[in-house]
DNA sequence: TTAGGCTTCG
């Protein structure tokens, strides 16, 4: 059965078979070779060629794509619709498109489609064997059998045809991949108040980010840009610029032309390509990113969310505002973020619980209860927890007590972090805080050690030491390079940095070393015996113990009588799930359900921390 | 209505 939406009404032509009763058979597709000036049709075709939808001289997007099919016509398309989501998601030629309610007009001697009234058009990948999964911002496509038939036959045809056996995409590695050009890349200058984001003019940060000119027509998508989106070009020109002096190197500059010749266009690509990209080896990245991929440091990077994750008392310790006020949101540390604990008392924790006696305890009309062993009472929302002798406390009473104290309360979530999971939200046990080793090191050295890993073709996967930079360049060249392992010079040495700085970085990852369980620097290995095959072994290879990432929520709780930021280790990714229920963004604080909770309270370094233990989720 | 592919501020 065949439903489609268009963009336009839903009204039919008189020209196309009455869809009172229609199923596949009644939706009749017209061959490209068959098409008759003045008849409105629908029409199935591979498409050839294509160009983003841009703004035209009137009130609608426009785009143009040509599309063919096994007659071998070849016919170009011009679709009108007013917004973005109206046009065909197209990701590459060799997709195949379903065009309803198309008008064969001429032009030029061509006949060529036009969206008509009510009009829809549905994408689909050409790629053979691949799933059959409309790609459309109408939700109401279902795809019948005869589309699948359809959509195979156009697809094996393609491929039988060999249409796009050669990829008019360009690869990264082949032509810029931020680190192996051949040539210096230009830079240009701007006046400070012009640009967002930080000054990539650093000299450690040439040929890891690249200026790119765009012109015209282009402004109204890159005007529009904020650091850290993803971007993929199409018909980006490099260029090398003239000798400016002699002796110099020529220098490769970037520029997005004016118009939308060979489909010449920017777009922002969705934030889960991002997602799906930054995990990839550079000799892995999608051909399907276009002539160029790069997270925009040349627009300037974003840090205000880093900056609002800070923790109040960051401001006793400026070094970490100044040092990740550059960083990207996927830098920002996590050990900055608003989840710094005291994990130290962890352990404490653990231990005071295995003297804990049953107790009787209030009855738990929230979603959570206190384990272990949660006992079912006469109500079926009850459960107590047997297993201590917490006295119930309010919260009031919590705050003025003296720690160490094990507690039960009842209380609300009147926020929590983290709302968006991400390794922010996660915090390295043993772990407290980042020191001001980066500038503690004093020196910056512009050299890059380079260990080549066993030498593949097309492979980049090099593990570099970098000695004497900034966090943000190490960030940076990590998300280029894969693996920096930053180190310093001692005795003109190279050994790690202290462990309260990242062991490695690996792409937007930082993984810590434990201090307590890795070797000493004196007895590391020399570290051009390493062989960078995973991380695992890298760091066993250099005696270093990394920490584990552990889950880890903030609540702050409030029983109407104070409140209380406590931390939740155990079952946090459980519960994090239940968030929804305890927290509904759209109720106020007196309506969300009460939680039953077992709190301890201690100290670390004359601090008086919480957090709580033994709880879980209600079945 | 608009665009109707078909290079560029070297």
């Amino acid at each position: 059965m065949l439903s489609t939406k268009g963009p336009g009404t839903s009204g039919l032509d008189g020209k196309v078979p009455p869809s009172a009763k229609r199923t596949d058979k009644q939706v009749q597709y017209v061959p490209l070779n068959e098409l008759k000036v003045g008849t409105v049709v629908n029409v199935y075709g591979v498409v050839t060629f294509f160009k983003l939808p841009f703004s035209s001289k009137g009130t609608d997007l426009v785009s143009t794509l040509k599309i063919t099919d096994e007659s071998g016509a070849k016919v170009t398309c011009i679709i009108f619709g007013k917004t973005i989501e109206d046009h065909p998601s197209l990701k590459e030629k060799g997709d195949i498109v379903r065009l309803h309610r198309f008008k064969a007009e001429s032009f030029n001697d061509s006949v060529t489609l036009k969206s008509s009234f009510g009009w829809s058009v549905v994408t689909f990948s050409g790629v053979n064997n691949s799933p059959i999964v409309p790609l459309t911002s109408s939700k109401k496509v279902s795809i019948g059998e005869f589309d699948e038939r359809k959509i195979c036959a156009l697809r094996q045809w393609a491929a039988d045809e060999s249409l796009f056996c050669q990829s008019s995409k360009t690869t990264l590695s082949s032509v810029w991949d931020g680190t192996r050009c051949e040539y210096p890349l230009q830079s240009y200058t701007v006046a400070s108040d012009a640009v967002e984001g930080e000054d990539t003019e650093a000299k450690d940060r040439r040929n890891l980010t690249a200026y790119i000119l765009v012109y015209d027509n282009h402004l109204e998508v890159a005007r529009d840009l904020k650091p850290g989106m993803f971007l993929q070009f199409y018909n980006l020109r490099a260029v090398l610029a003239k000798d400016l002096l002699p002796n110099e190197p020529q220098h490769l500059t970037f520029h997005l032309h004016s118009g939308t010749s060979f489909g010449r266009s920017l777009r922002r690509l969705p934030d889960e390509a991002l997602e799906q990209h930054k995990d990839l080896n550079d000799d892995e990245v999608p051909e399907d990113v276009g002539a160029f991929c790069t997270r925009p440091e040349a627009v300037g990077p974003s840090y205000g969310r880093g900056l609002r994750r800070l923790p109040d008392d960051s401001t006793h310790e400026p070094w970490a505002l100044e040092q990740h006020k550059d960083l990207n949101d996927d830098e920002v540390p996590e050990d900055v973020g608003a989840f710094c604990t005291r994990p130290e008392a962890v352990g404490q924790v653990l231990v005071k619980q295995q003297d804990l006696n049953k107790d009787e305890v209030p009855k738990d009309v929230g979603v959570f209860c206190r384990q272990p062993e949660a006992v079912e009472t006469d109500s079926c929302t009850v459960r107590a927890c047997k297993q201590h002798h917490a006295q119930h406390f309010t919260l009031e009473q919590v705050r003025s007590s003296t720690p160490p104290q094990l507690c039960h309360i009842r209380a609300r979530v009147k926020d929590y972090q983290p709302q968006q999971l991400s390794q922010k939200g996660q915090a390295r046990v043993k772990q407290r805080f980042l020191n001001s080793m980066w500038e503690a090191d004093g020196s910056r050295f512009d050299q890059i050690h380079r260990k080549r890993q066993f030498v593949f073709m097309n492979s980049h996967e090099e593990l570099k030491f970098i000695q004497g930079t900034s966090l943000g360049v190490v960030c940076a060249s990590a998300r280029c390079w894969g693996r920096v392992i930053p180190v310093r010079a001692v005795n003109e040495k190279m050994a790690l940095m202290d462990f309260f700085a990242p062991f490695i970085f690996y792409r937007g990852k930082r993984f810590y070393g434990c201090q307590k369980c890795s070797l000493p620097e004196e007895e590391r290995r020399d570290f051009f015996a390493v062989e960078p095959l995973d991380l695992l072994k890298i760091a066993e290879a250099l005696r270093v113990q990394l920490m584990e990432y552990r889950f880890l929520l903030q609540f702050e709780l409030d029983d109407g009588t104070g409140t209380v930021d406590a931390l939740l280790w155990e079952n946090a990714d459980k519960i994090r799930k239940t968030m929804d229920t305890v927290h509904p963004p759209d109720k106020p604080l007196e309506e969300r359900p009460w939680m039953d909770l077992c709190l301890f309270a201690y100290t670390v370094e004359g601090n008086v921390c919480y957090q709580i233990v033994n709880t879980k989720v209600k079945e």
